[in-house]
DNA sequence: ATGAAAGCGCTAACAA
DNA sequence: TTGTTAGCGCTTTCAT
């Protein structure tokens, strides 16, 4: 292992100064051509690479062609998607991304943001967990251009980029209204999250809108994990009345809650082949489920294109006010939201 | 937007010398505890943070507390787990990650390698492309530690995490044979990717475990997307004697593959409903699928544990050769891969 | 316990 | 066209 050569190696080995060195480094225009063959035939020789990080210091904007992302969780294919979006935008400009996993926790987030500022991101693409967010406000004071994605930040007013996520869930809800039910479940994730409040309240809505009453043993939040929605999910169908629908508020719930029904379907519990699913996000083979699972289905790459667009806007300058970017989603009807009640699942007669 | 306090600005404030500063920042121990609390209070009213990439330059060992992650392509499930949890070791030491895929081009590979070191990170852990990465050693040379993971860089000597393909794909094939199958497709994805050929090696090995003589018609490799695979699926089973069992050679064709199959199925033809398919890696809902999806299933994360590990070691300053570390996979039994061949599916008699 | 000087590898600004 | 000087924000080394 041997020291990493510097600029003034070249300069040695090529018999020039340091300085024009750096100028055929730096492509700039009014050297000499023999001067450039002479000093790129020492770069080859010695493998030297140009230092970003010392260059980045001298230079006078200070612009690291790095962004940060912040995000709930890499492992998660909605997440990661939209991550592979922003690389790919990234790249395009010839930046490089620091990525991190929150897990939904602000102190993660706080933490990761701090790490990422020390090490001079231009931007950060964040995913902004439950909590104040007026910490990131110092770091856009500083010049760290910042676009939230997913949900907006509490306490901070910055380019956003989400979905219609109430309107989408109200959608939903209805779509099963109209075949009939009346006991939907609500299967949701911490009701600390933005995006799971925004669905809860389309659900609501849904249901007011038919004059119905929100019942408490229908409605279940917190689930964290995929086991959590399995549980979940034999619970409400354990319920001397169970719900003769499901709205399931994301794609790791409604995994969950597939292979709940699954298993219960296999038990040989009575109504549950017949009990109507719609999950918020798509997820992969659901056209292959018996029945196939109809779905809120967003568009994580183009959330991910959108805030990448957004966040390079910034850097290169615009000064206009903040935007809040809200894509669209659809119900994509497969079939297990169009299933309607069966006699036996019904609320027993007054 | 203000310009980013320095530690001069935060002594100035302080009444301190620059290097009083540096040293409370840096949490050294000779310093008056009255003067680190001027200093402290001085940080927090500027909102000073010390700037990594100028304390980087400086210091001794030049370690820059990031790694670089290179992999094939951040969206997929299975690079996406392995990514979360080279994520979690790097944040329990305190490491930042930069990420990039490299859609499996070895000229996107050398840039992002390229980009990483001039960002001087301390380790890289790779997904290597195809083709000569002898590049790598020169990087090796100045420092920068590498470690391979799902599959070996050619031309190069380094830590290397991978899992037991061939004898994966041999015992996978073999289970079919021993449901009577002969007629045995394969479907892969490009035949010079390391895994694919480790994956074919292991098919074609159990065909003549058995005598059985490979048919170039029932090979199809090259398929990179799912829609390919849904393609390759039509396409074997239209032929006139159609195989009786599939081996799919990772998730994404093997989703494309059960898409397909779901199609022929609805369009009633004949046979498919009992084709037998087994797949290399898992996949969500592969017990609700009809019939369950038998796998082969491997452990991304575990993958991505140990090649971190194995790179901070290197990091840490361990000299030992270089370890090549191969992880087991299973198989998963649910039922695709134990149908029988049925009369109509069968070859036709001589 | 604190400070002054030097310099990491590079570029900006000026000089030749 | 090329070179010289200064200095980015910090840590190292040495002095006090």
């Amino acid at each position: 292992m041997t020291r990493r050569p510097t600029m003034r190696d070249v300069a040695n080995a090529a018999g020039v100064s340091l300085m024009t060195v750096s100028r055929v480094v730096s492509g700039e225009p009014r050297v000499a051509p023999e001067t450039i063959a002479k000093v790129e035939k020492a770069v080859r020789e010695l493998g030297y690479q140009r230092d970003d990080i010392a260059r980045n210091l001298r230079t006078k904007d200070r612009t690291s062609a790095t962004i940060g992302l912040v995000l709930d969780d890499l492992a998660n294919p909605f997440f990661a998607t939209m991550a592979r979006a922003v690389e790919d935008e990234a790249r395009r400009r010839g930046y490089l991304v620091l990525v991190g996993s929150t897990n939904d926790e602000l102190e993660r987030e706080r933490d990761m943001v701090s790490a990422f500022c020390a090490h001079h991101v231009d931007g950060l693409i964040v995913v902004p967990t439950a909590g104040s967010h007026t910490f990131l406000r110092a770091r856009m004071k500083s010049g760290t251009k910042v676009v939230c994605v997913d949900r907006p930040a509490k306490g901070l007013d910055v380019d956003t980029v989400t979905v219609d996520n109430q309107e989408a869930a109200f959608r939903a809800v209805t779509q099963l209204l109209d075949h009939g039910h009346t006991r939907i479940a609500f299967l949701g994730d911490q009701h600390d999250i933005w995006t799971q409040q925004e669905r809860f309240a389309g659900y609501l809505r849904a249901l007011a809108s038919r004059g119905i009453a929100k019942e408490p043993d229908l409605i279940r939040h917190g689930l964290r994990a995929k086991t959590d929605a399995h549980t979940a999910v034999l619970s409400v169908m354990g319920l001397p009345a169970p719900p003769t629908a499901l709205f399931t508020s994301n794609d790791l719930i409604t995994t969950g809650v597939v292979e709940g029904l699954g298993q219960l379907r296999q038990a040989g519990q009575p109504g549950t082949g017949s009990v109507a699913l719609i999950g918020f996000d798509d997820v992969a083979l659901a056209d292959q489920l018996q029945p196939p699972l109809t779905v809120v289905s967003q568009d994580p790459a183009a959330i991910g294109t959108t805030a990448a667009n957004l966040l390079f806007a910034r850097i290169a300058g615009d000064e206009s006010p903040p935007r809040s970017v809200v894509l669209l989603t659809r119900v994509v009807t497969r079939g297990s939201g169009e299933l309607r009640p069966v006699a036996e699942d019904a609320a027993p007669r007054p």
